[in-house]
RNA sequence: GCCGUUGUAGCUCAGUGGUAGAGCACGUCCUUGGUAAGGACGAGGCCAUGGGUUCAAUCCCCAUCAACGGCUCCA
């Protein structure tokens, strides 16, 4: 006998997975209703609300979307309540006879599990449970796009449709969410990258390979050189490697066994094969092969700022954050195992320095393990490394299973940006496997042979998608000591143009990034033009300031959102002092 | 790669079966102006590419390319 399941008593609120899992119940619903051909599939809550997969030949449209949330707002005011009940599997089976999904779900329900249907009005679902009690919970709701996914998100199997939406208790927070969606597009680093003309991406090149024009480069430059200035100061030395090597040094390394569908194919000369490089480390080892080290020489640490190059399937490349060439802050530690420990450490605290440096105050960290068919002894002295950095820095971690390197595993380093959005950036790896690949060793004080132990590591990641998130985390508001320009000197006529460049003269000997607005606009055209470029300071000259030999200061909203100081004439000595105060504060 | 959407001037976008328009940006001139857009004139487009339908295609059809939203969240 089936039995009348009811959902549990809450208090006031309900859970929002729970309601956003009611909501997609509410829009498979409306789909029945309206679209009675579409078979509803799988449904779960997301991060920010819900979709509901449907089989239809025909592509819903953005009126289809209309509709639906017509009809979603009516379900919604009826209230109905959801009731579930029990079924056995043959039940289930035969309920969903005109629905291939459905049914292959309830078959595939383990042994023991409870098989459920759930209700509300004149729509039943096969479902786990886990809702509102009645559908008025959903206090405000909306769709927001729909798009192409593979059943079970797997490429063979059929193509489904997916609509997606999210809901929430109240309508404040559903507007407060699409604020969010509307600050995040501004902040969009593709969309600000072109406004503030720092790079970009040509057809004629092709994807995921960027141009970085005068602005990008020179902010780059400022980044590379803080991370250089850092290295040096921690004992690393720079190398550099070529960008193609001969095929034989990735199939010692392993590379075209394990990581052959992320490499370039081979380019052919002389009847040889070369190949782009996918990553560093293989070059950064033969350098450690070049001499007989002796124990004594360790750690050796190599850094270099890399350009590796890897296959991307052209569906995901995205902006400066998913792309095909890039290059990383690469370094490659050699240690012996009893040092493993101290480098380790010293590497975290590597990366949080420098994280914090960028203004990102929020960190998640994820062991990731490897793959279960490439384990090997070593992996269990590698991840404890990792576990016993972190559990001597107090951080706490996540796992994931399986992700790791096919050389070992790593930890990665994810920050939250100003608007709260999760980044992955660094990563530290522990491998025991190529420095044995490569025969690797050194002299011990007892007179063998050891094998090393290498640490790998990328605090900003790729300098590409390090500048991407930083785009977005600053909204193209970047601290002076980022700035691409850091100051423009505007003179208010021709009149005072001479004054003008010899202000900015006397700036740019100084070593700031200066420029000077000679056109033939009005002041306020001026100061907008270069508030629009988010410039940090405007020096305003005219006649006043010609005769004192100063500027007046015009100060753009600072990055974290302060209020820029007021307006105020100053001498250009004072003015340089604290725009070097504030570059060196890295404010 | 797959599904969907889009592709018109440097940028943002209108538009029509009879080979094109606006705003911004750009150039010249007027103007020499005190803190977020002064005025006039001008230049600029193989309407993504290749086929097809048609007397005629930027527009309709097909293919290709590219960009964008997704394809990880498991009743």
């Amino acid at each position: 006998m089936p039995r009348v399941i009811s959902e549990p008593e809450r208090p006031s609120r309900t859970p929002l997975p729970e309601l956003r899992h009611t909501a997609a119940h509410v829009l498979a619903y409306a789909v029945q209703d309206l679209f009675p051909d579409a078979k509803p599939t799988i449904g779960p809550a997301i991060e920010n609300g819900f979709y509901y997969d449907f089989d239809r030949a025909a592509p819903f449209t953005p009126e289809d979307l209309e509709r639906l949330e017509k009809r979603m707002l009516e379900i919604v005011a009826a209230n109905y309540e959801m009731t579930g009940r029990q079924v056995t599997r043959a039940e289930a089976v035969a309920r969903f006879e005109e629905n291939p999904y459905k049914a292959e779900l309830a078959r595939e329900i383990p042994e023991g599990e409870p098989i459920t249907l759930y209700t509300i009005g004149a729509f039943t679902d096969l479902c786990r449970g886990g809702h509102a009690s009645a559908t008025g919970a959903i206090g405000a709701m909306k769709l927001t796009s729909v798009a192409g996914a593979y059943w079970r998100g797997d490429e063979h199997n059929p193509m489904l449709q997916r609509i997606y939406g999210t809901a929430w208790h109240t309508q404040a927070e559903l507007e407060a969410y699409l604020r969010f969606l509307e600050e995040a597009q501004k902040r969009d680093h593709r969309k600000l990258g072109a406004e503030l003309d720092l790079f970009s991406i040509e057809e004629e090149a092709g994807g995921g390979l960027i141009f970085w024009h005068p602005r990008g480069a020179v902010m780059r430059a400022a980044v590379e050189n803080f991370i250089r200035d850092g290295l040096r100061e921690r004992g690393y030395q720079p190398v550099v490697t070529p960008h193609v090597v001969h095929e034989k040094l990735y199939e010692i390394s392993g590379h075209l066994e394990n990581y052959a569908e992320n490499m370039f194919g081979p380019l052919e000369v002389e009847e040889q094969r070369f190949r782009l490089k996918p990553m560093n480390c293989p070059g950064h080892i033969l350098i450690y092969k070049g001499h007989p080290r002796s124990y004594r020489d360790l750690p050796l640490r190599f850094s270099e700022f890399g350009t590796v190059y890897r296959y991307e399937r052209s569906g995901v490349l995205h902006g400066l954050t998913r792309v095909r060439g890039f290059t990383q802050d690469d370094a490659h530690l050699f240690c012996t195992p009893d040092q493993l420990q101290g480098e380790f450490e010293q590497t975290l605290d590597e990366a949080l320095r420098l994280m914090h440096a960028f203004g990102f105050e929020d960190f998640e960290y994820f062991l990731s393990t490897r793959e279960a068919k490439l384990r090997v002894e070593t992996d269990p002295l590698a991840e404890e490394a990792i576990r016993k950095a972190l559990q001597s820095r107090a951080l706490p971690y996540g796992i994931d299973e399986g992700g790791g390197a096919f050389y070992g595993p790593k930890l990665d380093i994810y920050v939250r940006d100003a608007i709260g959005r999760k980044w992955q950036l660094g990563t530290v790896q522990v491998d025991f496997v190529l420095p044995k690949r490569f025969d690797l060793h050194y002299r011990g004080s007892d007179g063998q042979d050891h094998p090393p132990v290498m640490i790998h590591r990328a605090l900003a990641g790729s300098l590409e998608r390090f500048f991407g998130i930083l785009i977005e985390h600053f909204g193209g508001n970047f601290p002076a000591w980022i700035a691409p320009v850091q100051a423009v000197v505007v003179p208010i006529s021709e009149h005072q143009q001479e004054y003008a460049r010899e202000v900015r003269d006397r700036l740019f000997t100084r070593g700031f990034r200066i420029e000077i607005d000679e056109s033939n606009e009005k002041l306020g055209y001026k100061i907008r033009r270069w508030k629009t470029q988010k410039i940090p300071y405007i020096l305003v000259v005219g006649k006043q300031e010609a005769a004192g030999g100063t500027v007046n200061v015009n100060e753009r909203a600072l990055a974290g959102g302060a209020e820029p100081a007021e307006k105020r004439t100053i001498a250009v000595d004072t003015f340089a002092a604290e725009l070097q105060a504030r570059i060196d504060g890295k404010a």
